[in-house]
DNA sequence: CTGAAAGCGCTAACAG
DNA sequence: CTGTTAGCGCTTTCAG
């Protein structure tokens, strides 16, 4: 494997086109006058020597990496590769670079990551909180340095906020409930420090109490580990009660319609199930799930943290409710 | 948000330490003598002033950035999360960034990615490759300038391969199955063009026939797309001739296992289900599913493209089975 | 063991 | 419109 030692720099497509290093320089980086002569010539000569630019070089001197730090709680999540993946079409685009890390749910982890993160010279960070106290600190140091937005989760900082309307999701999917005629309804997910959970369990109470004044008493309050199942006690304790459950993910909805099955219950003639995030599982499970815009919310991030103006619904994008064979007998 | 324009540098560190920039760097590298006494006093001046270094000056000056680049087929795909946080997770320690890109399943993308790659200057490659055949370009150009190392799936490339036995896997598979009694099979989720398929496939049958000559007639060919579904004229074709079937990802047994629930089949009692990956997926729904030693293979791989001497059985690491409820009528 | 000096490849004043 | 020049912050010879 011969590796490429001397690769081309401006100084050789400079001395090819006859011209200077300044020259070249502007150019290739589009900007300026350049004489429309001159300007073709030393394209060609780059192009034709393969000339590729020195990033380094070029942000050592312009102080800008063009990469872009993203900060995810937890990668094994299904939600957040979609995100990512938002976030990566976006960037690439743009022709900046993606830095990723993942905190593991770990505040420590993840303070250690956005410091790293801040020394490889993001120009900017994207960051999803691994919790709603504990991560403001290094946020907050972050932002003492470099524009930050917080994507999806937020924790109590002043950085930007960019995220999706969860209170308008959770009434989408209780309308669509009540429309099947369920009236009983109960939530599995909720996770403690975590802002759009506490978002949703919020708008279910508020959305079902007037059809059912019970549904307050049936919210598991002990959050889910990845993995993890819904325990058998509650379960059976709220079942008798229960004809619709909203989750919090797709991941749940699967393990807990497994659970209802082994009890001899069907889905979704017995109990309909309606969950988040709209992964590729619930595509694969039949799952009647709720659509995030994570393209929009993406480029709204990006283009917060880019000094853009920004004129849509920061806080509020809508989502889609995608109606399957979980929570509705006709599909 | 005020921002530091001004940071702290090794200048600054020096001058308050008395010494020259030379020596300050020479303490910070940790590298060649330096005086005790003096070593002590920069690097508490260093400390105190909140020195924290110019990662691009210094990769400029060092011809080395000191990030990896990962370019995933698609992260979406729940097993490649679990690659890249393994790999991350291998880097933190290492203190070395990562560079993250999704090739969205797409040749020209992936080329698109690795040569941006490659313009900032990262100091190696991981690559899944998307295609067998077609990105072998691409991985060939990234060689002949880096270190290169496929992951996981392999392209006819020189560069080194690390992945998992799944050879062993099948046989495990099948093993585990014949001992449940199991005698006839399947197989579902073959993808044309990936090697990680065509090697399980071809185990699949190597290792079914001499039970069950009739297997090879019960591989479904067609590639199953994210999301989608296991063709019913083909399911219903095999179904009455079949006791347990092996699919290539939990997310196609996920879907597969609704497909059987619908047709009043059972699982595991009528039909035993095994699935690779081992992802969240698969705790949550319960699926026996082959677990890959993710950690061990991202440890190699970048200690191959560092130019370590690995001494472990880089092509054929061995694969766990976790036996779950999917398999074993017990469990 | 330490300092002085020379750049890494590029951009951005500043002149012409 | 183009060239000259001065560094960005750091590592690394080369002298002492």
């Amino acid at each position: 494997m011969d590796r490429d030692r001397s690769r081309v720099t401006i100084h050789d497509v400079a001395r090819e086109a006859g011209v200077s290093i300044a020259t070249v320089s502007r150019v290739l980086s589009g900007s300026a006058g350049a004489g429309e002569h001159v300007r073709a010539r030393v394209l060609g000569i780059a192009q034709q020597l393969g000339y590729r630019g020195d990033s380094v070089a070029r942000s050592l001197r312009s102080r800008k990496s063009n990469m872009l730090g993203l900060l995810v709680p937890n990668i094994t999540n299904p939600f957040f590769p979609a995100l990512i993946q938002s976030v990566e079409l976006e960037l690439q685009a743009r022709q900046d670079g993606l830095l990723l890390a993942d905190a593991q749910s770990t505040v420590s982890v993840e303070t250690d990551r956005v410091r790293s993160m801040l020394d490889r010279r993001i120009d900017a960070l994207l960051i999803s909180p691994t919790d709603e106290e504990l991560s403001l600190a290094i946020i907050d140091e972050a932002l003492s340095q470099i524009p930050v937005v917080q994507l999806d989760r937020r924790a109590g900082s002043a950085a930007p906020y960019v995220g999706v309307d969860n209170a308008g999701a959770i009434k989408d999917a209780v309308a669509h409930l009540a429309a099947q005629g369920r009236s009983r309804f109960a939530f599995v997910g909720y996770s403690r420090g975590v802002s759009t959970s506490e978002a949703r369990v919020d708008a279910f109470v508020k959305y079902t109490e007037s059809i059912d004044p019970d549904s307050v008493t049936r919210i598991l309050r002990e959050e889910i580990g990845d993995g993890e199942v819904v325990p058998a006690g509650w379960l059976d304790q709220i079942l008798g009660d229960v004809d619709a459950i909203i989750t919090s993910s797709d991941l749940i909805a699967v393990s807990l319609r497994d659970s209802l099955l082994d009890r001899g219950l069907r889905v979704p003639e017995d109990i309909a199930l309606v969950s988040f995030d709209n992964t590729l599982l619930a595509a694969a499970a039949n799952l009647t799930s709720i659509q995030q815009p994570l393209v929009d919310v993406a480029r709204a991030g990006i283009a917060l943290v880019s000094g853009l103006e920004v004129e849509v619904p920061i806080e509020g994008f809508p989502t889609t409710l995608v109606v399957r064979k979980s929570s509705s007998v006709g599909v």
